[in-house]
DNA sequence: CTGGGGACGGGGCCC
DNA sequence: CGGGCCCCGTCCCCA
């Protein structure tokens, strides 16, 4: 039985923990359903699209792939326009992001055969003017960068390896046998082992307290500092936690006013 | 209210 | 490329 802690109260959170609720609905239920699977072992025909259409662009009104169905979606950056942005920023504006122009000139009835042959290079980048003959060449001009998009939310990155255990966070395929609780990585899952088995291999060096967790040891290492790792830049004080230092500091900032 | 502990998340790095 | 691990962090509970 999980601790009442453990359904932690952030949406984004609480969908993965509603997954040890007794009765897990909607979004839940196929999550749950996916807990079992794993992202690891997905089918070869998914990456290799994946890396295939990457860069023509999936998700984009200019794609003709714009429902993409597998499990993992893939696009790329826009080069000129958007360097940092993330999947639901170009999603905001897709006019931005191709341009209405750019999308009319992909339907050839726009362009008539005879144009088309007049203009050997139909394609122009609406940033540094540049021509291309194809769509897809202007598309690659404009997409030097790959990137992958995990399909549960609007997160990024730039290797598979990275989507796919990001991925895991979303899938929770590693399952504790005791309890059912399932964890995104298998040291996750033996971290939470040890909360049944009580081992705590982890010991203080300046007291006789053993912790399960290296990063609770490490939190308590800093109870026996006279100087603590989080400094209040307001005042002399400092603290073990960052939490609580934010804590303070949003108290402290009050009082120097 | 504060500080500490328990449990866990997730990106990055190394092998 | 995947697994293991490290590190930094959050969230929650409790004394």
């Amino acid at each position: 039985m999980p601790r009442s802690f453990l359904v932690k109260k952030k949406p984004e959170k609480s969908v993965k923990n509603a997954l040890y609720e007794s009765k897990p609905k909607g979004r839940q239920l196929d999550l749950e359903g996916e807990t079992m699977s794993d992202f690891s072992v997905l089918p070869k025909s998914v990456h290799e699209s994946a890396r295939l259409e990457s860069w023509i662009g999936f998700g984009t009104p200019y794609s003709p792939y714009f429902q993409y169905p597998a499990e993992v979606t893939s696009y790329v950056h826009q080069g000129h326009v958007q360097t940092t942005g993330t999947p639901s920023k170009r999603d905001e504006k897709p006019a931005d992001f191709i341009g209405t122009e750019g999308m009319e000139n992909d339907k050839e009835s726009v362009i008539s055969p005879g144009n088309a042959r007049a203009l050997k290079k139909p394609h122009k980048c609406h940033e540094c003017e540049r021509s291309f003959a194809t769509v897809a060449a202007l598309r690659k001009h404009q997409h030097p960068r790959k990137e992958f998009a995990c399909k549960y939310c609007e997160k990024t990155y730039v290797s598979l390896g990275a989507l796919k255990m990001h991925i895991r966070t979303h899938t929770l395929p590693c399952k504790c046998t005791i309890c059912g609780k399932a964890f995104s990585r298998p040291w996750l899952l033996q971290g939470h082992i040890r909360t049944h088995t009580g081992e705590k291999p982890y010991k203080c060096t300046n007291c006789q307290r053993a912790f399960a967790d290296r990063s609770n040891l490490r939190a308590h290492l800093q109870t026996h500092t006279a100087v603590k790792k989080y400094c209040c830049n307001q005042c002399s004080r400092s603290f073990s936690r960052m939490s609580l230092l934010l804590k303070h500091q949003y108290s402290c900032g009050d009082e120097m006013k």
